[in-house]
DNA sequence: CGCAATCCCTACCTAAACGGTATGGTATGC
DNA sequence: GCATACCATACCGTTTAGGTAGGGATTGCG
């Protein structure tokens, strides 16, 4: 499995509007300038966020994104998956592409890397890293080296 | 992190070198045919394992390859790390490049999705799955579908 | 000695992907 | 009705993946 900037992008705008749960829509363009993100390229990943389910788009002015749902049932896998596809590490996955398959003992090894993988995204959710982010903001402000 | 063709053959190189750990050097081409691995492509990979210290080359005729340490000392971590280079999840782990560094929750996901992976990988070694290649493929002889 | 086998090194190549950019269309609040 | 948004599609330059090609250096063996 690969992580690309997509994930980086991604995830950082979905804790942005975390962030801004409740507050209305917010734009893309907004999201972009907050998060240093290039305009254009955060449209598309919010396209692949909406066919997901894990945003609604409102359109016109005054338009912008919402969470589908609250922070705390949207897990970092729902945004990896969204975004780059099913999260395997290999191609060699036990799947049917790899001609070793079922007899394969470096399968294992893949197959337990992707399960431990897929625990960590599972178990995080929008909400902590939104509270996460919260804090450091919070302590940013006078200590930003300590 | 990507995980690439280089891990997959290079484990399956490996694998077979700890298979037939103690016989002697085994040529890169004969590793390649067992395992159905470009030959040219292999001899790449096992340049960077041979760099990495994690084998030993014996050139000229009945020369090949053999492991520089035991295979229980040897583990998956240190193959996927000499073929791909340091395991590391995206670009934005905690390094400079990453303008948002130190102040950024989303680091914390990757970096710890990184520590799963490296966790996994630091504790299996090359002596755990050729042992488990041996048992399926004991049972595979006379019944490949259980 | 010669020669075949083997590792070593560099260069090259094609296809795909990544990381965007550009252009226009469509809906909507004010 | 018009600025502001999202929507869709196409394009594009660079890098990487996944090899291939061709030769050079070394060594065991007959």
């Amino acid at each position: 499995m690969r992580l690309t900037a997509k994930s980086e992008y991604g995830l950082l705008a979905l804790i942005d509007l975390a962030a801004h749960w409740g507050l209305g829509p917010i734009s893309a363009r907004e999201i972009a300038e907050r998060q240093s993100i290039p305009p254009k390229f955060l449209e598309q990943l919010f396209v692949s966020l909406r066919k997901a389910g894990l945003v609604t788009a409102m359109r016109g002015a005054r338009g912008g994104f919402v969470l589908e749902r609250t922070p705390s049932e949207i897990s970092v896998l729902e945004v990896v998956e969204a975004l780059e596809g099913p999260l395997k590490p290999t191609a060699c996955d036990g799947g049917s592409l790899c001609a070793r398959s079922q007899m394969c003992a470096a399968a294992t090894v893949w197959n337990r890397a992707t399960a431990a993988l897929r625990d960590v995204f599972d178990t995080t959710t929008l909400a902590d890293l939104a509270g996460a982010q919260a804090s450091i903001d919070a302590q940013g402000v006078d200590a930003s080296q300590a």
